[in-house]
DNA sequence: TAAATACTAGACTGTCTAGTTTGATATATA
DNA sequence: TATATATCAAACTAGACAGTCTAGTATTTA
């Protein structure tokens, strides 16, 4: 394999420019969608001329693929309960549960799950990629959880839909009002009481099955 | 007042065509979107003149609320398990948990949520009115259910909880993805696995609390 | 210094589309 | 029949915008 960074002849590309290109779009792209963004404002608002924007990003389309890589890695939650041994499976769920609840209130988040189902038809390989780093590597996540701090050994397939439960519990009906930009804020009490009332819900589920 | 269907001179307006305007304007826009279709479109799909779907609707605004208006009216599942007295409360839900997942799997429901999403940013007053129309109008109905056919009194507060627990275990993971455009497709049986389940995890609920 | 590439500013092309206008024809009421 | 409105077809306006091109300047390696 030959070097991943090239040497190449001339001046390189400016990386500080790409990554201002890339906050600019995504801020644009996520407030005002994508077709209600043009090309003309990125780059004006990235204080870059037109020209460089597509020397780092071939079409509009590249741009809105790596803005939404970008936030997709920007809000990634942490993955460190599994290699904690002395967790109990409430405590898990009590700490994870919040990091989802608060991540599906914050107005970025809700403008990517905006902006992405509104390109669905014409960008359907972007929604997978989504739902793939955000919502199912959440899941498996989960599911992950329930078959390590699980009193009782259970099967993947439970696991799995004991994650599924937990999660459609905690989405409960603020998820789709949200991305409909409807009220739908949860008050901080509100949102432990839901945690607390999916983990009810859950146990109330694993006992029945041992 | 005055009479709602106001005689005027001259040719009156072809209900017929209107109609035929709502179809084609509802098919383009489901499929494409609104940015995705023109008023060229919907005048040729129609078989009607551009300034004739103009002298209908006012713009292209106008026109989509009425192709969504119309749409909520089409898909209005039936209110009808209140005035029957002898069911019992997992008979109703068994027939309106299958009815709602049956109605999450019609391509036409999914792309409304789609289009509507895609357009929250513009049309928000689109997004309210359909949210009130269906799901709302949906957990108010489910909780009316709940209070009517629950063993032990409830609380209409505790009603309409089970209400939105019912329904986001019937959601469950595959209406995001559905919207999304991912693979989703319940099979009949796994689609009535679902509602049982959603069911007996509602029962341990309503026990819980007697 | 020479060759190569990045970057800028702005003009430019080609296309698309919401909405209007016009002038002719059709269909209704009185 | 006279009048009013609907409908049609087609041209037109006005603006937006993706993407290209140009010509000059800046920065890098060899």
């Amino acid at each position: 394999m030959s070097n991943t960074q090239t040497i190449k002849a001339g001046r390189p590309k400016s990386t500080e420019k790409r990554q201002q290109i890339l906050i600019s779009a995504g801020e644009l792209f996520l407030t005002s969608g994508f077709n209600g963004c043009s090309m003309e404002m990125v780059a004006k608002q990235s204080g870059v001329s037109k020209q460089t924007v597509y020397s780092h990003f071939s079409n509009k389309e590249a741009l809105f693929l790596a803005v939404i890589e970008d936030k997709c890695a920007e809000y990634q939650l942490d993955d460190r309960h599994l290699e904690v041994a002395d967790y109990s499976l409430p405590q898990v769920l009590r700490e994870r549960g919040l990091q989802i609840i608060k991540l599906l209130h914050d107005d970025q988040v809700i403008a990517i799950y905006r902006v992405i189902i509104g390109e669905v038809n014409s960008n359907p390989r972007v929604a997978k990629l989504f739902y793939q780093a955000g919502p199912q590597h959440n899941l498996e996540y989960l599911a992950k959880c329930f078959l390590s701090f699980a009193k009782q050994p259970i099967t993947e397939k439970f696991a799995h839909k004991c994650a599924v439960t937990f999660s459609s519990l905690l989405h409960s009906e603020f998820h789709i009002k949200s991305i409909l930009g409807l009220d739908f804020a949860l008050s901080d009490s509100e949102q432990v009481a839901q945690v607390e009332f999916a983990i009810q819900q859950i146990e109330k589920l694993l006992e029945s099955k041992s």
